[in-house]
DNA sequence: CATGAATGAGTCTTCATTCAT
DNA sequence: AATGAATGAAGACTCATTCAT
């Protein structure tokens, strides 16, 4: 039983949900720049008006979309994992983002790179995703050396030279297409071979 | 003795640069739609229409520059090192490109992605760069497997790998900005840690 | 005991105000053009499809103002000084214009210059407010003359210099601001002052 | 003997008073926020775009138009009459204001109306304009009352009494139309009209 | 009656491209 | 060959009005 109060709000939610949806699917498809708002309310099969009645600009919408798909989902992420420093964290780790990565290749890796151009959306990304993860994987990989499971390596550097290589990986996927020869493989296998080299570059032996 | 012929050339090479110079830099801080034809004439110190004599279109200031200082540069490095198979290679190349990189990162790694979202110039990309210089480094990591001096990974995708190591390292790099921990480290230790990573993981024990 | 149909009335009437007041607020802070019509209801306190429960459109709410805030009042003001011809009234009527005038000149002077840029409500205003007026004075000032009080003047052209002066007194007023000398002079020696020239301008020596 | 930089500048400045004549005239007609810039382009037989060659936006050229057509003739005016105080000027600025003002009163007074509306305009032509205006005329006022020539008036009060009767003169006249007794009579028996008025008002019997 | 989300026509403004000089 | 003023198509955004609830 439903009050209005609820109501109206559940139908605000989908609006937005709408919305988004068909802006990260235009931005993606377009680049932010050649998107056009009337493209995204084509999409959302809406007028071009309820967008303004939603989101007061064409950035916002980008902003609202790296808050939603991005910043929150990493968030809730960290939260769940805040305490783990197991061994096989890495590999899980790694092929997590790559096969989310993979999968959302095409819709998110454009919004990664229009984040690189917008100073302050890549300062809010650099915040609140990559410094927490970052600095969660550094401690990760300083208790591994510390336990004498890893080499001395700085952990800072070793961390941001997995990060890269996942986005780098996708990002050279993406760029070859089927042209390259790792195109058929299957993404549990390319996980794990990614993880080997890392997991093997960093034991102690 | 220059005869007119020559001479004419030889102003015509010198606009070109001077066009493309102003047009990278422009491109470089602005990306590829934000950049104004009317700010790169300013930024060459033309006029605007001197730039439609030289060149047909705003796109096509994109694709000479991705010619004349990605793919040129890459063909000739290719004809140069066309049989190189030592071990030191890889560290060599990685110093190479990494310093290579984080010295023209904010002028190239826009490019890079202004790349991302022309489908031409990433197919163009994709054929007259990456493919060569994978297939380079994937035939010397299998005759190092061969030799017995590496694990028994799979050429192409550890190839992508430390390529996308590269690249996405460079990215973080720029995106973490002076809030990062590696801020300061000096370029040769980060490529060293970063080779000695990879060769770690690579090789046999 | 109200009848049904009598408090429904009440009701409407109130609304009405209600609404006016607001438009009267907003169109006077911003213009009528630049007011929207959600920032009537936000002011009034209400949603904005009331408002056109009540009136047709934007415009009707300027048409609905001038009657009731300007053309009304008018007409009582008349009806009740009509056989007026007391030689006091030109400064009776100056003060009153006046302090109405400088009291209100934020609130109606934007929309007395709103009605000279629309035609329709300029007529209106002109045959409903102005022709009376000035066809009252017109006869005072005759009468006066014909008594040998005033000099042989042009009854109507004094008239609307008169009537001009008090306009455009509040005029200057407003667009000096407080950088005029006038500006902390109290609004009955004002008045007086202007009352004492008009008169001084007519009066027989 | 005109030099290219000489020509270029004669070019530029009749295209600024092509533009600008356009935009005053449509102003006139459609008030400020009712001309779109397409009127004006089309007034002025020019595309859209060459208009913003010249001015950045659709507010720069009512300012502009305030400057080209009020302040700079008032600010030549003042200049050639900075000394003047005999006793037949008020009758003269006044009949020439009235000539001025009843003539352009179409083009003119729609655009001083506007100005209402702009604070930064209004306090512009508070400047430029008015206060000189006032204190030259206070000036000649009290230097005719100290010659025991006029009554012994607020010199402030009374001047913008004077300069307000002539704007709201036109204002009504204007408001008025031909609906108004006054409206066939000749421009010059108007001004000695009002002129009289204001003397006999003035002056010490 | 009251509500306020949805609509889309209408604005201002930008900028790639052309072309007369 | 160089110039840069002119062009107008295209895009972001606003807001009066409607109508289902």
């Amino acid at each position: 039983m439903a009050s209005r109060e609820e109501r109206k709000k559940r139908i605000t939610q989908r609006r937005e949900k709408q919305i988004l949806d068909a802006a990260l699917l235009v931005f993606s498809r377009k680049g932010f720049d050649k998107a056009t708002v009337p493209d995204i309310a084509r999409q959302a099969g809406i007028a071009v008006g309820t967008i303004y009645n939603y989101y007061p600009g064409k950035r916002d919408l980008l902003i609202a979309i790296t808050n939603k798909y991005i910043i929150a989902p990493f968030a809730e992420f960290a939260a769940n994992n805040a305490g783990y420093t197991d061994a096989g964290f890495i590999a899980a780790i790694m092929e997590n983002r790559l096969s989310f990565g993979l999968e959302g290749l095409e819709k998110f890796l454009p919004l990664f790179i229009e984040m690189q151009r917008d100073p302050e959306l890549r300062r809010r990304y650099s915040e609140k995703v990559l410094s927490p993860v970052m600095t969660m994987m550094e401690k990760l990989v300083a208790s591994r050396i510390e336990a004498g499971a890893f080499r001395d390596v700085n952990p800072a550097v070793v961390t941001r030279a997995i990060g890269g290589m996942v986005i780098g990986f996708m990002l050279l996927y993406r760029v070859e297409g089927d042209r390259s020869p790792i195109h058929g493989i299957d993404r549990k296998n390319l996980a794990d071979e990614l993880a080997s080299l890392v997991f093997q570059g960093l034991v102690r032996k």
